[in-house]
DNA sequence: AAACATTCCAACCGCGTTCGG
DNA sequence: CCCGAACGCGGTTGGAATGTT
């Protein structure tokens, strides 16, 4: 028996969602809670399908959420995790919670993937006899941990991004960046926090904060130095009194035990101390 | 200024998993 | 245990925005 695509009743609207729909699920949701996806074009009126309600909140409308560009400091993060763990987006989003899956999945594709290749290109051109013996064509899979080296795509990128953009890292150009109408919207869910639906998580964050960004101004090569000093704890801390706490680790959990101290392990383990770790067989090891 | 090309991202689609009756 | 509905995730796409000629 074929189900037809949620999507595809009569009646169902698609496209880009209006301020007014925004206002109308945020509305909703701040009253409700977010879940219970299937009641709220039913309670709200509003001529689309369930899922396309959960899409917009946790894509778009969820407080907490940051937009704009990608500091350095998270496209780090985002390269490590994506070699560790593939494409497996909402894995890599919990370790960046102010980031949707679909945020980092368009970040990769549109920006990290062509950098990666690029690099790779000219490692490749660089480098005599020393072919990469990978088969893949994902950049992913022949990603490995950044070096050290006056040339390294670490640095690259960095340089890129702040000749491109001399606002990059800044909390305020960002902002300036997104929509007025979204804003607008954000604005309605200040005092969410204090009246939050009853299945509201507290992890999410502060509207307060929605703006806020890290002021790193520095280039991945210092992300490599927190690595290798510091751990994980204080690249996955954005604001300063934490209220991100944890990465969500259910994904680790669940698959082996002991595999995120593996991880941390690789993540601390800059091949600048001369031991490089190879990603593909460490995958394989932890999965 | 206009036409065309490219980039980017919000939203959709389909499939696998989870949950409840 | 089975089945259907709901949910979650990753891949893909459409079109608006931006850049280039």
């Amino acid at each position: 028996m074929e189900r037809p695509p949620c999507c595809d009743k009569v009646g169902i609207k698609k496209g880009p969602w209006t301020p007014e729909e925004d206002i109308i699920l945020v509305s909703y949701i701040q009253e409700h809670g977010p879940g219970n996806w299937k009641s709220v074009p039913t309670n709200t009126g509003l001529m689309r399908c369930s899922k396309s309600c959960r899409l917009r909140w946790t894509n778009y409308l969820r407080p907490g959420i940051k937009r704009g560009n990608f500091t350095p400091h998270e496209e780090g993060i985002i390269i490590h995790l994506q070699s560790l763990l593939g494409n497996r987006w909402a894995a890599i989003a919990s370790y960046l919670p102010q980031r949707t899956d679909n945020d980092i999945k368009n970040y990769w594709n549109t920006h990290l993937k062509k950098k990666l290749t690029k690099h790779q290109t000219l490692t490749a051109s660089s480098s005599t006899s020393t072919g990469s013996h990978m088969t893949s064509s994902e950049p992913s899979s022949t990603c490995h941990a950044p070096k050290a080296s006056s040339t390294s795509f670490v640095e690259e990128t960095s340089q890129t991004k702040s000749t491109a953009n001399p606002s990059f890292c800044t909390t305020t150009n960002n902002a300036a960046l997104y929509a007025s109408s979204t804003e607008n919207i954000s604005k309605l869910l200040q005092g969410f926090m204090n009246n939050s639906g009853p299945s509201f998580d507290a992890n999410s964050f502060s509207v307060e904060k929605k703006y806020q960004t890290e002021v790193i101004g520095t280039d991945l090569l210092i992300n490599s130095y927190c690595l290798n000093h510091h751990g994980i704890e204080p690249l996955l801390r954005f604001d300063s009194d934490s209220t991100i706490s944890q990465p969500v680790l259910t994904e680790f959990d669940e698959v082996k035990p002991g595999s995120l101290s593996q991880l941390e392990k690789w993540l601390f383990d800059e091949p600048s101390t001369g031991a490089q770790v190879d990603l593909m067989d460490l995958s394989t090891d932890m999965f």
